[in-house]
DNA sequence: AACAAAAAAAAA
């Protein structure tokens, strides 16, 4: 096939890419160069090609194929968007940007007639390549709505859809896309694209074949994978301005590939012939005597059964190997559905480290049939640049020595820009185009943050990368009931989503309310039914008397028979799945020990702490005192540091990182799982408590032997106690704490139907007074047992039924209206951010707020709630310069530079001194607060990625600052205090 | 006078 153009094709001076000569600095005496842009065009489109060949899989693939015929056509229709993508810059509003380009191509033939550089911002070539290839296509004999759908993927390639009203101002224009002259030039290049790539049956597809909103997100993604690889000079060279590029297409994605060098996609085996133990054996080299128990037989059983790909819902207690049945089924799921890699997603930062070193394990036993020993994996989250495993991990899996490229896309990528971008700034142009996080889409195995799964259902840009890498993965959420009504929103949308692109799903959690079990069912069942083929024969809708004339026929015909229903039981543990529109449960019967904890009401008035611990801890033992708000938990702990008979421990969010870590692993190493050879009398346990808010809740696998919390959710309770004789302690408990007891405070059932402010403030009034009913039935009765009451703890507090005392009912009634209310505002508020539903409607057109304040969009929606609370790295100010907390020091004290970038150790260290300033702060106190920060700007940190954009929060030696009328002062056994000069001082 | 915990943030 001829790749060269005919000499005389006015389109072969046309650019896609120059940059400004500065970039080429240090002696690169080349000159100027460029690439014209027929030689860009061809080259995102071999990519493409071979990005679904070789990197897709057939999951999402299938995906594309359902609207177009097959995968063959699936292939082709991406590679033709590849083909056309930038069809846009062949306007005089793009071409006028670089002088010297443009005189070129007005020397060959092309009229500017007075465009100039500056309206290059009126007519972006995205938006100019949708007007464009809509033209095109109609001509060709596509209808509107057909065109639409393929053109609003070129308009959406630099990761922001178009909305109508660009459009409309964009045909308003027609001199920004040039006369006569550059529309013969484009349909020429058109010519040349259909003919070199060979894309005339493409063609065809894309005139008579609608794309669903599914498949326009994934080819979107696609398209801007492939421009992205297709815009590194470092793989795909430019030419001396001028001169036109010899190579032929192919040879250049040839070498590119090569030197991408992406690991190939994995590609699990079928596991048919080994049963659920056997597996369990071979994929965990620490499991080898391990017989599976039950909850890991039923989820790879469920998984096995499943007819097509769909939802699986594990609850059961942390402890009872949760992680290995997911990666089971994941497994099987995967290679069933034709997914070649796993996203797991977790709560927390923390929890992400802690599974990161767990899934490598895993990934080393996991046979890949594409023979490759090399696996894309990437953790993903703020910090990952912190984790030290993975400095020790990266090279295990490299084939041969790691170059540069190697730490980009193979063995283990992390989630930062790379050290050292060097001086040269064209190393920095060509090392950027993958950077930081929106590389990570590529690899196969993602642990990472929820929020990075949440994310693929916010409206910001490039969402389209989070949902195509996410198309190609098994999807596993860990501890799903912790998500908070805002998150949930973005959760239910992003599995409609997942359901749409044919995703499995496991979810994993503690015990789920119904009501959240019913909403994950029904939403993945949701986007299931999107995806559903139209009825061959479309049912005529018969218009309801009275409605509006212009009401719009829905997208396409939808099965709108009744959602399935999870039944409603206290089975425990509990697998629900749903697949096939089908919801089915199982439940395994699993001999996990019972703890039988009696309750009881313990009044505020701290001496009524005092003295409870005075009596329980007078032969030793250790105690848990969980308090809602911080305050609360500094007002207590500073109470019982008065007193002598024990030592106090105090946790909660406000401490900067490093100390957190340390203070989580005390924690840990004091109160955590006994050694493997039995339990033995621990004098860290004598006499100890530890005061803590809700840091205590979860994931800190620690017990005690008593247990006093304030009044909070039952489900909240139920966790909080699970850290009551947690582990087989036996008789090391001193013995009068043998029973296990949970004392509840922070509210008088004496006093009627009344909580504490604090309490109210974080969970709203009705879900403690619910747990104020329930717990007063097993008040000096019966025990509560974990696990087995827990279930119809939480059921019986999340449903309609009243509970006893009447006469709070009146009270509590009123309350749920009120946090109805909130709940379903705050619910609101984000779905303002989420993106459309998949199925409702025809194209991504106007999906993203307007476009042009892009930094806008990203900053201003996010999937956790805004509570106004910010981090800040907390230095001290020493006479000489900067330096860390003192109490952080080891050895030579290190002064910080702040008129350079600090090196990397130094970047680390200061990055663990984060510390979140608490939200009132910032409601209250925003200019003077901002003021006084800013003051702390140092222009050469912005350069390291750890730091950049960081507020600065300077303590004296004394470990105080004053920052207008607050006070802040930070103590490493307290944590970062804040007090407001003005009311103190009353 | 507020009031938990939790996370994130660079193009072609
Ligand atoms: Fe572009
Ligand atoms: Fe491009």
């Amino acid at each position: 096939m001829r790749h060269t153009p005919h000499p005389a094709s006015p389109f072969q001076h046309a650019w896609a890419k120059a940059p400004y000569s500065d970039d080429s600095i240090e002696g690169d005496l080349e000159g100027p160069q460029w690439l014209p842009l027929h030689v860009h065009l061809t080259d995102t489109a071999e990519i493409a090609g071979r990005l679904c060949r070789e990197w897709l899989g057939p999951g999402p693939l299938d995906v594309i194929a359902q609207d177009v015929g097959g995968p063959t056509e699936a292939g082709e229709i991406v590679r033709l968007a590849a083909a056309v993508h930038d069809l846009g810059k062949l306007t005089p509003a793009f071409a006028a940007q670089v002088d010297d380009l443009r005189n070129h191509m007005h020397a060959n033939g092309f009229p500017f007639n007075g465009i100039t550089a500056a309206h290059s911002r009126e007519l972006p070539h995205g938006l100019a390549g949708h007007v464009l290839i809509h033209r095109f296509l109609v001509e060709a004999g596509a209808n509107d709505e057909i065109a639409t759908a393929f053109a609003v993927i070129i308009g959406g390639h630099h990761g922001v859809p178009p909305t109508s009203a660009q459009l409309l101002q964009a045909h308003h224009r027609p001199d920004l896309f040039g006369p006569k002259e550059w529309a013969d030039a484009r349909h020429q290049l058109l010519d040349y694209l259909l003919t070199t790539a060979n894309l005339r049956d493409a063609l065809r597809v894309a005139t008579t074949k609608k794309l669903s909103d599914a498949a326009q997100v994934l080819i979107t993604g696609l398209v801007i994978m492939a421009d992205w690889i297709a815009s590194s000079a470092d793989h795909f060279p430019l030419a001396p301005r001028f001169n036109p590029v010899k190579t032929s297409p192919h040879e250049r994605a040839e070498a590119a590939w090569q030197k991408l060098a992406l690991p190939r996609r994995w590609q699990p085996a079928p596991v048919e012939n080994l049963d659920a133990t056997e597996l369990l054996r071979s994929r965990f080299t620490g499991l080898q005597h391990v017989t599976a128990n039950p909850v890991q037989e039923l989820a790879v059983e469920a998984a096995r059964n499943m007819p097509e790909p769909g939802l699986l819902i594990v609850e059961a207690v942390m402890g009872v190997g949760k992680t290995e049945a997911s990666l089971l089924a994941a497994e099987i799921l995967a290679a069933k559905f034709g997914m070649s890699g796993i996203f797991y997603g977790l709560p927390t930062r923390a929890t992400a480290d802690a599974m990161f070193v767990r899934i490598t394990r895993w990934l080393e036993q996991v046979p890949d049939r594409s023979g490759s020993s090399v696996k894309s994996l990437v953790l993903r989250h703020g910090t990952a640049a912190l984790n030290p495993d993975l400095e020790t991990i990266p090279r295990q899996w490299a084939d041969h020595p790691p170059t540069f490229d190697d730490a980009q896309f193979s063995g283990v990528g992390i989630d930062e820009n790379v050290d050292d971008l060097s001086s040269r700034a064209i190393q920095a142009v060509v090392h950027s185009w993958t950077s930081a996080h929106k590389r990570a889409s590529l690899a196969d195995f993602t642990i990472a943050t929820v929020d990075h799964q949440l994310m693929a259902a916010l409206a910001a840009r490039h969402f389209v990368l989070r949902q195509l890498g996410l198309s190609r993965q098994v999807v596993v959420l860990d501890e799903v009931h912790a998500a908070d009504t805002w998150m949930r929103t973005f959760l239910l949308r992003a599995l409609e989503w997942l359901a749409r692109l044919r995703v499995p799903v496991i979810a994993l959690s503690a015990t789920l309310a119904p009501e959240l079990r019913r909403e994950l069912v029904q939403a993945y069942e949701r986007g299931r039914r999107a995806g559903l083929p139209p009825p061959a024969v479309p049912k005529v809708q018969p218009r309801p008397a009275g409605r509006l004339k212009h009401s719009k026929p829905p997208i396409h015909q939808v099965d709108d028979t009744p959602l399935p229903e999870p039944l409603v039981t206290d089975d425990y543990p509990l697998l629900t799945t749903l697949a096939a529109g089908q919801s089915g449960h199982r439940s395994a019967t699993i001999s996990t020990s019972t703890v039988e904890v009696r309750v009881d009401w313990l009044l505020d008035p701290v001496e009524h702490l005092l003295n409870l611990l005075k009596n329980e801890l007078a032969d030793g033992g250790c105690a848990l005192v969980v308090c809602n708000t911080v305050k609360r938990a500094v007002e207590r702990y500073q109470a019982l540091t008065g007193t002598s008979g024990w030592t106090v421990t105090l946790a909660h969010s406000r401490f900067i990182a490093a100390d957190r870590m340390r203070n989580d692993a005390e924690l840990r190493a004091d109160f955590g799982p006994p050694d493997a050879d039995g339990p033995a009398p621990n004098p860290a346990r004598d006499r100890r408590v530890v005061v803590a808010t809700q840091v205590a809740e979860q994931s800190l696998d620690v017990d005690f032997d008593l247990l006093i919390t304030d009044l909070a959710p039952i489900d909240l309770i139920l966790q909080r106690m699970g850290r009551l004789h947690r582990h087989p302690r036996g008789d090391t408990r001193p013995t009068r704490l043998r029973t296990p007891r949970c004392l509840i405070t922070g509210f008088d059932p004496a006093a009627g139907p009344i909580v504490d402010p604090g309490g109210k403030h974080v969970y709203g009034e009705h879900p403690l007074l619910r747990a104020a009913c329930l717990l007063t039935e097993h008040v000096g009765g019966k025990a509560i047992r974990l696990p087995g009451d827990v279930p119809t703890l939480v059921r019986r507090a999340y449903a309609d039924e009243p509970l006893r005392p009447d006469e709070w009912q009146q009270t509590m009634d009123d309350a749920a209206v009120r946090d109805n209310e909130a709940r379903l505002k705050v619910s609101r508020n984000a779905a303002s951010g989420t993106i459309q539903s998949p199925g409702a409607t025809r194209s991504l057109l106007s999906w993203l707020p307007t476009p042009g304040a892009k930094t806008e969009i990203d900053a201003a929606r996010q999937v956790r709630q805004d509570d106004g609370g910010f981090e800040v790295l907390l230095l001290e100010q020493a006479e000489d310069g900067l330096r860390l907390p003192h109490h952080l020091e080891t050895g030579a004290p290190m002064r910080i530079p702040t008129d350079c970038r600090p090196d990397r150790v130094a970047a680390k260290e200061i990055a663990r001194c984060a510390v979140r300033v608490p939200g009132w702060v910032s409601e209250r106190h925003l200019t003077e607060v901002i003021a006084a920060l800013n003051e702390n700007y140092y222009p050469a940190w912005q350069k390291e990625p750890l730091l950049a954009g960081q507020w600065i929060l300077l303590l004296g030696p004394d470990g105080t600052a004053q920052l207008g009328s607050l006070r802040f002062s930070y103590s490493p056994t307290t944590g970062l205090e804040v007090s407001d000069g003005r009311i103190t001082e009353r």
